[in-house]
RNA sequence: GUGGCUGUAGCUCAGUUGGCAGAGCACCGGGUUGUGGUCCCGGUUGUCGUGGGUUCAAUUCCCAUCAGUCACCCCA
């Protein structure tokens, strides 16, 4: 059989990585509870026709058939493998309305799969943790300004770097656009998150040429694109526009509130930057990104918004509000960067020595009396010279080798050298030794 | 899904104008009859991404394919 080769955009990580990724999601979980989300989790799969009821068919969604199936593999029945947790949770709400208390906050942490071309930080498998709040019928303002405190205390207790969330308001743009005349609002959208990559001269064009916007209404836009203020400043730079629309009013009050939450929690989290505006279709309101401090050229590790029209029946709405952050992103990109450094490959903090193969359970009796004290443990795998199984806990970080002896036993952490005489049912490592330590490389 | 670039040991890379493939680090053994990391000595590492074609001969040329990466698209 021929070497079995990677997928492309199907990520897989060693060990150690898989437990820094454990440890982050950990920490994420953590923050997500503190702020009273409730645990969920949806089936992998939805209808198809659910899936790209939202978008164009532009959404690369995998479609899920039993080999021998029938034709028609693409049919209204056919089942799809989901693209975000958003349009699940949707569906959710929906089909359990009746059991659930309203508002609703529920985490969610799960893998998302979209089939496009992968690039660094970009898969096709990928872990999504993401949150959400929805109400029936109404969903007030306040939770719009909720979302970027509970992001950032979750992405500040990951060894990471320092993050920005940037945030805007979709009727801001909308009512904006439609104050000047703009007919194609979502075309001006995409052309003005170009922005940073290249530069106003050519969005200008873009307007011109994919929005239809003459040469006025391209200069109004990326006026308002340029507009960038860490408080409710930005207010007024969209005022002094002199555009006035209902909506755009509308918009400017949400944002200024989210911004303003955010400034009395945790200054410099937050940005109202009016460029920022894209995301999925689905967002009727506020939209968050969120960019890594020095890696800003790799895109958005967490994103979201507010959407009203994703969840109803009948005469019923459940208007929400919900981010994502980009967990496989976040970490891929770090990694790349080798960024990230856990103390060991193996949760072991301590080898127990064999001192020969007939005295092996001495061994084990020292390795169960540690792990009954939640001291995570294991026996050599031979008994080799000592220098040898010494040597087999230096090679993946374990910093304790525990030698049993007939006139009392003794542990050596191997970092130092420094060795003492111990009883297993007594000797405890410090705090700090217990765990492998995850920690931004360098820091 | 479209287009560009890349693909040699576990890692970082060199190399062959087509003639049985190299370095450093890592790894293994010994120096050290049981306590590693430094040092010294020795050794192994590979279908030269995969498959096909041209050729007496291909890792080197050609085609396809897969993977990585970049741009578009889209977005975590």
């Amino acid at each position: 059989m021929s070497k079995p080769t990677p997928i492309s955009g199907f990520p897989e990580w060693t060990p150690a990585q898989r437990m820094i990724e454990q440890f982050v999601l950990d920490r994420i979980r953590g923050t997500f509870e503190l702020y009273g989300f409730a645990p969920l989790e949806t089936r992998s799969v939805e209808p198809l026709d659910q899936l790209l009821r939202k978008g164009e068919t532009s959404k690369e969604v995998y479609v899920l058939r039993r080999l021998q199936a029938d034709l028609d593999p693409a049919g209204d029945d056919a089942l799809g493998l989901h693209f975000d947790l958003t349009v699940p949770f949707a569906r959710y709400v929906l089909e359990n309305a009746g059991k659930l208390q309203f508002p609703f906050r529920r985490y969610q942490i799960q893998k998302v799969w979209r089939g496009e071309r992968p690039q660094e930080g970009r898969y096709r498998e990928f872990l999504q943790a993401d949150i959400d709040i929805v109400d029936r019928d109404t969903l007030p303002a306040h939770y719009e300004a909720e979302m970027p405190l509970v992001i950032g205390d979750a992405l500040r207790s990951l060894p990471i770097p320092p993050v920005r969330i940037q945030v805007n308001n979709r009727k801001i743009c909308e009512g904006f656009y439609r104050g000047i005349g703009l007919t194609d609002p979502e075309a001006a959208l995409r052309a003005v998150d170009k922005l940073d990559k290249i530069g106003p001269a050519r969005v200008a064009e873009l307007l011109a040429e994919t929005a239809g916007a003459s040469e006025a209404q391209a200069k109004a836009c990326l006026a308002l694109a340029e507009i960038s203020a860490p408080d409710a400043s930005f207010a007024d730079a969209v005022r002094a526009l002199g555009v006035s629309d209902p909506l755009l009013d509308e918009g400017i009050a949400e944002l200024s509130a989210v911004v303003e939450t955010a400034a009395a929690h945790s200054p410099g989290l937050c940005v109202a930057d009016l460029r920022i505006a894209r995301g999925l279709d689905y967002y009727t309101g506020t939209v968050y990104e969120t960019q890594m401090i020095g890696y800003e050229r790799f895109g958005s590790i967490c994103s979201g918004g507010r959407y009203d029209n994703l969840a109803s029946s009948g005469n019923v709405r459940f208007p929400g509000v919900g981010i994502s952050i980009g967990v496989t992103r976040l970490l891929g990109l770090l990694f790349g960067a080798g960024a990230l450094s856990v103390s060991r490959d193996v949760p072991t903090c301590v080898l127990v020595a064999v001192t020969n193969e007939e005295e092996r359970a001495a061994s084990n009796a020292v390795a169960e009396a540690l792990r009954s004290r939640g001291i995570p443990t294991e026996v050599s795998p031979s008994a080799a010279k000592f220098g040898k199984q010494i040597r087999y806990a230096e090679r993946r970080g374990i910093p304790y080798v525990w030698f049993p002896g007939a006139e009392g036993d003794a542990v050596k952490d191997i970092r130092s050298g420094e060795q003492v005489a111990a009883a297993a049912g007594e000797w405890t490592p410090p705090r700090a030794d217990l765990k492998p330590l995850v920690g931004l490389a360098g820091a």
